[in-house]
RNA sequence: UGGGAUGUAGCUCAACUGGCAGAGCGACGGACUCUGACUCCGUAGGUUCGAGGUUCGACCCCUCGCAUCCCAGCCA
């Protein structure tokens, strides 16, 4: 692990895990789980959870962290899901060692605590129906109604529960419920389902071994027991099922006690963080799947070329609380900016190109320039550029008439080309519509690697040859909403409608330095005055495509929108 | 209108558990610069949700309010 995640800051859970290694609790143990469903991929709420519990388990002595699949519902779940999790939480850089379970590991132990708590009189077998069983609950302001079938004796529950397994009952005909208090207050406690009847599903671990399924709240408190988890940390929508999580655990016979605490989970600005919601992103094929570079996965921030280290880094800075939160985007963009700045190496690409000719260099003549990597880590080395009569800078470095404080070319005006000489301007050229087909320049040949003689030159601009660079595909992302909230927003039918029709621009003409073809896919660069970029995996040698990850902060750019 | 939670700077979090309310991100201003980046220096920003109470002293304890979030799946 590096240098960012040394400094571990504090939450409020692990002030709970430090009282309880000083009182002795759980034998001095730490053991945390990260528990996904594999009913979808790994977002950036993931990260955080996962950042928690891996997290704790790195930094107290002897600490575990397990990775379990909460695979109880085979109807949303399937392998992909399960590999891409595996993925996602070894490339944010932890490991479970051999402790890799599924839920389904404890089916038929599950099974025998089933039959236990039925022989103790504390489940049933209630034949009412979906429909039926939401009469019978009565409401959040009153009481539920007993079932009818709630007084079974123990041997017909017994056989029913057999018979359910054996597969002798129809889908929602009969389900398994804890006998607990259907006049609760909380409506977890009102007799809950504990096991319900799926015939014709293939299980992708188990696959048609069983045909009665347990649910969450029965089969986590078992599953953490089991594991000898000592710290179960979940979100705060949980907090409800507490009671009937410790209620599962205390009417067995297991001998672990293991803490259920909530924090709240992750809101970010600009985006949603509902698997649903995600989901249907990917299947209506608003984005292109699931690692999509706006998607906020851990795949698509992976794509966009965010690194592992920033999305640590940024977990760690939001901290752990069970307030509710909403992140800024920001946040998250200042962490990759961070992580990128020290590490990626510097190139030049011209995103939007404009033909630049250097009257009073010779044609045919190129030049071997070299250029330093990094500006301030001499250890990444330098590469060659090559400089020619014919470059390309982008348009957006070029205005005829300059505005005040621009430092950038003018008519007439110098400007350095980084890592090479200082030009000027001497004329435009326009096509019959007026735009702005090439600039005439001139430069001056005691400018390279010195400053020219009484004068100053202000500006730097970035460019590339154009007899030597490289044509490239290049993909501008924005945000994926225009609603900080999109799917808190109630005045619109659909989140979908926040979605922001500019989140993706693909530049098919962009021109890199030559360095840059051999760019392979994964790779991280800073395209200097632009922003950092990384070559999209899908990239070919020959038809490079790059991604940009965030784009450099840009302070002038800040105060033209404040003029608009 | 039942139950469970949460309110500290624009955002995210701290505050040694009752002792001068701080940090990161952001904002603003400046310095430096062959990246309008990085870096550095500085500035602003708070009725700690509100009103009472206890106390020498309250972000912290008590009472009453207010706001927001979660819960009526055979989802997790």
């Amino acid at each position: 692990m590096s240098e960012q995640d040394k400094t571990i800051t504090s939450n409020f859970i692990r002030q709970i895990i430090d009282e309880d290694l000083r009182a002795g609790k759980h034998g001095g143990r730490v053991h945390t789980r990260f528990p996904p469903e594999p009913n979808g991929y790994l977002h950036i709420g993931h990260a955080k959870s996962i950042c928690l519990n891996f997290g704790i388990a790195r930094d107290y002595p002897n600490g575990l962290c397990n990775l379990r699949f909460d695979d109880t519902n085979p109807h949303k779940e399937n392998v992909e899901y399960v590999n891409s999790i595996m993925e996602d939480v070894r490339w944010l850089g932890f490991d479970w060692g051999n402790r890799l379970f599924y839920a389904s590991d404890y089916f038929e132990k599950l099974y025998e605590f089933a039959l236990e708590l039925i022989t103790s009189g504390k489940a049933f077998v209630c034949d009412l129906n979906a429909e039926q069983m939401r009469e019978y609950r009565g409401t959040l302001t009153e009481p539920g109604r007993e079932s009818p079938h709630r007084n079974r004796s123990v041997e017909e529950n017994l056989a029913l529960f057999k018979r359910m397994r054996a597969g002798e009952f129809e889908d929602g005909s009969r389900v398994l419920r804890a006998r607990i208090d259907m006049a609760s207050p909380n409506l977890n406690m009102r007799d809950p389902t504990l096991y319900r009847i799926r015939h014709g599903v293939i299980h992708h671990q188990t696959g048609e071994a069983w045909c009665i399924y347990p649910m969450y709240d029965y089969t986590h408190p078992i599953s953490d027991a089991l594991e000898g988890i000592t710290h179960s940390l979940c979100t705060l929508e949980f907090e409800d099922h507490r009671p009937l999580y410790d209620w599962v655990l205390n009417n067995i016979s297991i001998g672990c006690r293991p803490q259920q605490i909530e924090f709240s989970r992750l809101n970010l600005q600009y985006t949603v963080m509902s698997k649903r919601k995600l989901t249907q992103l990917v299947t209506e094929r608003h984005v292109n799947g699931w690692d999509d570079p706006r998607m906020p996965t851990v795949a698509g921030l992976r794509r966009r070329g965010y690194t592992p280290e920033s999305i640590r880094m940024f977990c760690d800075r939001i901290g752990i609380t069970k307030a509710d939160n909403s992140v800024e985007m920001g946040m998250l963009e200042s962490c990759i900016r961070e992580h990128l700045d020290e590490h990626a190496p510097r190139a030049m690409a011209v995103l939007n190109p404009l033909k630049l000719v250097i009257e009073n260099y010779p044609e045919g003549k190129v030049e071997h320039l070299s250029a330093p990597n990094h500006p301030k880590d001499d250890s990444m080395g330098s590469r060659t550029l090559s400089f020619t009569r014919e470059v390309y800078i982008d348009r957006d470095d070029f205005l005829e008439v300059a505005p005040n404080k621009y430092k950038r070319l003018v008519t007439g005006g110098e400007v350095r080309l980084r890592n090479a000489y200082v030009i000027k301007c001497e004329r435009v050229i326009k096509d019959a519509a007026g735009e702005i087909t090439e600039l005439r320049c001139s430069y001056d040949p005691a400018t390279l690697g010195a400053n020219p003689e009484g004068r100053k030159v202000r500006g730097v601009i970035h460019w590339v040859s154009a007899s030597h660079g490289v044509r490239a595909r290049v993909c501008l992302y924005d945000r994926l909403f225009n609603h900080p909230a999109p799917d808190a927003d109630k005045s619109v039918a659909s989140f979908l409608e926040h979605l922001n029709p500019e989140s993706l621009r693909i530049l098919d003409h962009a021109i890199l330095e030559p360095s840059l073809a051999a760019a392979v896919p994964g790779s991280r660069y800073q395209f200097e005055r632009e922003g950092y970029f990384c070559v999209d995996m899908a990239s070919q040698e020959g038809a490079p495509v790059f991604n940009r990850t965030v784009t450099l902060r840009d302070s002038w750019a800040r105060i033209d929108q404040k003029k608009q």
